[in-house]
RNA sequence: UCCUCAAUAGCUCAUCUGGUAGAGCAUCUGACUGUUAAUCAGAAGGUAGCUGGUUCGAAUCCAGCUUGAGGAGCCA
């Protein structure tokens, strides 16, 4: 046992004047080597680095090279700027392969977002994803947070189930045969559930359920597209916030959404102000997103959007005449529209009361009959983070519908005997997590946010 | 899946319309006790993504494939 007291680099910034002048130990590894006298240690707490002096060559038995993890017990002293350790003690972790490290994206150097995806088990040591990291960290621990604030209780829907009845695109089929055998045909009864099974698109079927008996409920976790889309703001798999409300109306959950969206936004500026800082200035540099800081402040302070589907293809069709028919989704054609030249605030809108033939069968009808009471949240540069809508509540109704978009009833006929519970007006949002994450640290790909990004074509 | 563009040293890029492959940084060797994107001296490093074609001659032109970037569709 050693007697002197172990600190990570995050903690001895922060407590500089209580352990100033102590002997310390610090472990990390070398960032950088100057002078055959200066080291840069850095240990993953925190983006910035400790200057080490090395006053005596007794220490250098094997030769200092960038990259090379140290236990270093030490003095921690006051320099001209700021702190450093002079170090007494030394000890190496092994070596490193330096040529390895030479053709790798750990080479002290600027590497652009898509080297960096190419190795994905090392992008963990750059600065750039340290910090994208910890905010995902942060916003994750602070969903969960808010909605446990507002006694909303965390439900884990599965991840493997056989409905597929959302209409939220292609699923990922699972199996146990052998179906590389080419003689034994694919048959789901010999199949381990005996039945067709699939990766989860949505937690939400499963979710009102739980709705009907917990009334405030969320599930958040990872689900699964087949779509074979290659884009910037698509993934295979990712992460889906999903809360479920008893007795709230569309205006409820546009309420609840705007302000955990707004409650995220301001934890993340007062507690990642080093990873925000960093990121505003990779994001000038590298990223052509100019003021990260000031768009995040924008959105917590400003009221948001708010226009129904119908007024928005007016306005549209204003802009540029016959460039949506009523009917058609907004597209990303659309969305530059809005964003530049319709309401150029830097702010999210929200539209309400979308035709019914875009939307799935559980969102509730409104008076109309053509339209649905359903928002989307879209967000400058980002597009749609949170649709939602209020549930169909009537029996009736939503077998009508099932029926009239030929959906298998089969799977989901325990999903609407629940409005046999009686007609309890409820609603819900599903919320992109990787694409807030993205902007919020502003980066333009969402395969630069995800610690190991899944897309067509590329699987860890 | 479709459209457009790109692929040259470990990285970022040059090589002007076909005529011997070039730089900066990183690496390696050495120097250096107040540096902080350290500096200085020297060294090493590439069958130009792959396959084929045109040509006396291809990094350069053509075709196919692979990979990446941007846009579209699907969506969160």
């Amino acid at each position: 046992m050693y007697k002197y007291k172990f600190y990570n680099i995050k903690y001895i910034n922060k407590n500089k004047k209580k352990i100033l002048n102590k002997i310390i130990i610090i472990k990390g590894w070398v960032k950088f080597f100057r002078n055959n006298y200066f080291l840069e240690i850095n240990d993953g707490s925190t983006i910035n680095n400790l200057q080490v002096i090395i006053n005596n060559k007794k220490f250098l038995k094997k030769k200092i090279r960038i990259g090379i993890p140290l236990k270093i017990i030490g003095k921690l002293i006051k320099n001209k700027n700021d702190i450093e350790v002079y170090a007494y003690k030394i000890k190496m972790y092994g070596n490193i392969d330096k040529e390895f490290i030479n053709k790798s994206i750990l080479q002290n150097k600027f590497h652009s977002r898509s080297k960096l995806r190419q190795q994905l088990n090392l992008r963990f040591r750059t600065n750039l994803f340290n910090c994208i990291i910890k905010i995902r960290h942060f916003l994750f621990i602070n969903i969960h947070n808010y909605l446990n604030l507002k006694e909303f209780i965390y439900i884990n829907t599965p991840i493997i189930n056989k409905n597929n009845a959302e209409g939220a695109g292609e699923v990922f089929k699972i199996t146990t045969l052998n179906l590389l055998d080419k003689k034994s045909k694919f048959n789901c009864k010999k199949d381990l559930f005996k039945c067709k099974a699939n990766l989860t698109v949505s937690g939400q079927l499963e979710l009102e359920s739980a709705m009907y008996g917990l009334g405030k409920v969320y599930t958040f976790g990872p689900v699964f597209r087949a779509d074979n889309s290659n884009t910037k703001k698509h993934l295979s798999e990712f992460w889906m916030l999903e809360p479920e409300i008893m007795f709230y109306k569309l205006k409820d959950i546009i309420k609840l959404s705007v302000n955990l969206i707004k409650y995220l936004i301001k934890g993340t500026l007062k507690n990642c102000k080093e990873e925000l800082n960093y990121l505003d200035e990779y994001n000038k540099r590298y990223n052509n997103c100019k003021n990260l800081i000031n768009r995040l402040k924008n959105i917590i302070k400003k009221k948001y959007i708010k226009i129904s589907y119908n007024k928005t293809i007016k306005l549209l069709n204003n802009i540029k005449r016959n460039i949506i028919n009523w009917g058609d989704d907004i597209g990303s054609e659309h969305e530059k529209i809005l964003f530049n030249i319709v309401f150029p605030y830097e702010i999210p809108i929200i539209i309400y009361n979308y035709p019914k033939k875009i939307k799935p069968f559980y969102m509730k009808l409104n008076k109309d009959k053509k339209t649905t009471k359903s928002i989307d949240i879209l967000f400058p540069y980002i597009g749609e983070i949170i649709g939602g809508s209020e549930r169909e509540t009537s029996y009736n109704k939503l077998l009508d519908r099932i029926k009239k978009l030929k959906i298998n009833i089969k799977n989901i006929m325990w999903y609407i005997n629940l409005r046999k519970l009686g007609e309890i007006p409820h609603s819900g949002f599903g919320l992109g997590f990787d694409r807030l994450v993205q902007y919020i640290t502003g980066m333009n790909n969402i395969r630069d946010i995800i610690p190991y990004p899944i897309y067509p074509g590329h699987i860890f």
